[in-house]
DNA sequence: CTAGGGGCCGAAACCCTGTA
DNA sequence: TACAGGGTTTCGGCCCCTAG
């Protein structure tokens, strides 16, 4: 590919690969003018597809790819760099959700065998319920705008008006990675993408970062279970729009679902997490017996009390209320007596879906956890921090959920970092935020019989340290080591990098 | 092979409820 | 109000898996 040549990029989020639609980055349209309808995408393999340019919502967009994105198999998490060659023609490279490059000749045939030989165990892990409740949201989508859910409607309406739709929720279908942005992910750029949550890099080839060279390299290794995991996920959400099928008596009465999701009427499992888990750590008090039973009738009773409610389903349901227990540190659900009937098998492992393809819940007996940050993830949330430097010694950190309660509270530290700069004997840290208010947290290393040794961050203070700062995983925290003297406990200065708007 | 990340276990500390 | 008992939470340590 010719790095001289305008490009951008998009990974497919699911309902842009459904409507057919694909927008050009604001930033790209900006800086080389308005494209002329149709476009030819020109693929490696040399097979060339004209694609209809429309404006949508005061967006350019191209329009009816399906084709195209069917050719390949695109799916959620694919990756494609588009690089203009002027005259609208765009060599497209596409790269799948491992960050690889397809093979084009027989990907197809590569994704077909892959799907026959998962598909027992695909498909059999992708409830029905799931897929009514995706044809269900689909419909409603349509039917919120007034018009009628006719099979026949043409394509390219139904598109526009989930484009329009998407656009006033401010629901994303694509992350653009892309581009020139990626040298300025604050929070005002931000606030800029808001409405698509995307990123935009105009001319910067992933692989000019070292980072996103990392994403971009070729796997390897065989799929591990965790990987099967996220496939799973990826498969699910591809259909996009998966709800939690009914909003727990916390949401409902305290009302404390953010109003965007409100609009869109889905939630977003992670944030529910977070606000529950605050809730509860403000209000960590134990249930009483008659509490519980009062929970628990209710629980019981949702199938039928929840029919009122604009979110009930057919399908078997049931509310929970959250107790601390169930968010932190045990991440244990206790399911209602009554729903096991409907579970195919008492033990072994449930998948919860949710709108949003990353925060997909893989669920183990009674035993539910937050999927640690992939690799992209953390790359991705890395480069918001890549333009920090410091004379001082320090050292970058990607929020991941085990430093934030799963499990326990403890957040490692580099062991290269620890060796080079600090005093391993210390029992205390002192971290500094920016408006320099300070937190003693406890510091240890930690000697593992292999002869390993794990220097970490624990304790009531971390705990307090990541409140106080409302720290998230994705979120990246710059230690920067301002003090080491021999007298006194180190000093960091916390330099917090959110991975979403404050908050 | 090493380091990072996360799960699990058991002990101790803490907290709440019920009862006298 | 004090206390016992039991449930919940916190924490240290160990182990395993994965990526580089």
């Amino acid at each position: 590919m010719d790095s001289q040549k305008p490009h951008f990029c998009k990974i497919l989020l699911g309902l842009g690969i459904h409507l057919s639609i694909l927008r050009f980055p604001r930033n790209f349209i900006r800086k080389h003018g308005e494209i002329a309808s149709p476009v030819q995408l020109k693929v490696a393999d040399g097979c060339t597809f004209r694609v209809e340019v429309k404006r949508k919502g005061g967006e350019l967009c191209m329009v009816n790819w399906r084709q195209f994105a069917e050719q390949y198999s695109l799916k959620h998490g694919h990756f494609l760099l588009f690089e203009y060659q002027g005259g609208s023609i765009f060599r497209v490279f596409i790269f799948d959700p491992s960050a690889t490059e397809i093979e084009y000749g027989n990907y197809n045939q590569e994704a077909e065998a892959e799907e026959e030989e998962n598909s027992g165990e695909r498909l059999n892990q992708k409830p029905t319920f799931v897929q009514d409740r995706i044809r269900r949201s689909m419909q409603h989508i349509e039917t919120e705008h007034g018009k009628p859910n006719k099979e026949n409607d043409q394509e390219e309406n139904s598109a526009d008006r989930l484009n329009e739709t998407n656009q006033e929720a401010g629901d994303s279908q694509s992350v653009e990675m892309g581009v020139e942005g990626l040298n300025h992910i604050n929070q005002e750029e931000e606030a800029d993408h808001e409405d698509y949550d995307s990123v935009e890099i105009l001319n910067q080839t992933p692989r000019d970062s070292k980072s996103e060279n990392k994403c971009l390299r070729r796997s390897k290794r065989r799929k591990t279970a965790s990987d099967k995991n996220k496939y799973v996920s990826e498969d699910v959400s591809d259909n996009d729009s998966v709800e939690i099928l009914n909003q727990t008596p916390r949401e409902s009465k305290m009302g404390n679902k953010r109003p965007e999701d409100q609009e869109r009427g889905v939630n977003a499992s992670a944030e529910m997490l977070r606000t529950e888990k605050k809730c509860c750590l403000l209000q960590k008090r134990r249930k009483t017996t008659s509490d519980k039973n009062k929970t628990d009738s209710e629980d019981v009773s949702s199938d039928e009390g929840d029919k009122g409610n604009s979110n009930s389903t057919d399908n078997p349901s049931f509310v929970v209320e959250m107790q601390p227990s169930y968010i932190d540190p045990g991440y244990k659900l206790i399911l209602p007596i009554d729903f096991i009937k409907y579970l195919p098998n008492k033990t072994g492992n449930v998948t919860l879906c949710t709108m949003d393809g990353r925060n997909i819940l893989k669920c183990n007996g009674s035993c539910c956890s937050m999927l640690p940050l992939t690799s992209h993830e953390k790359a991705t949330a890395l480069l918001r921090a890549k333009d920090f430097g410091s004379d001082y010694p320090y050292f970058k950190v990607v929020m991941q959920p085990a430093y934030l309660g799963r499990g326990r509270w403890r957040l490692y530290i580099p062991n290269k970092f620890v060796k080079e700069n600090m005093d391993k004997e210390k029992n205390k840290v002192i971290l500094q935020v920016s408006d320099g208010k300070t937190w003693d947290v406890d510091f240890s290393v930690l000697a593992v019989p292999s002869g390993q040794q794990k220097p970490q961050i624990s304790g009531k203070n971390w705990r307090k340290f990541a409140d106080h700062n409302k720290l998230h995983v994705g979120d990246v925290c710059v230690f920067e080591l301002i003090d080491h003297t021999n007298e006194g406990d180190s000093i960091f200065k916390v330099s917090i990098f959110y991975s979403s708007k404050v908050k």
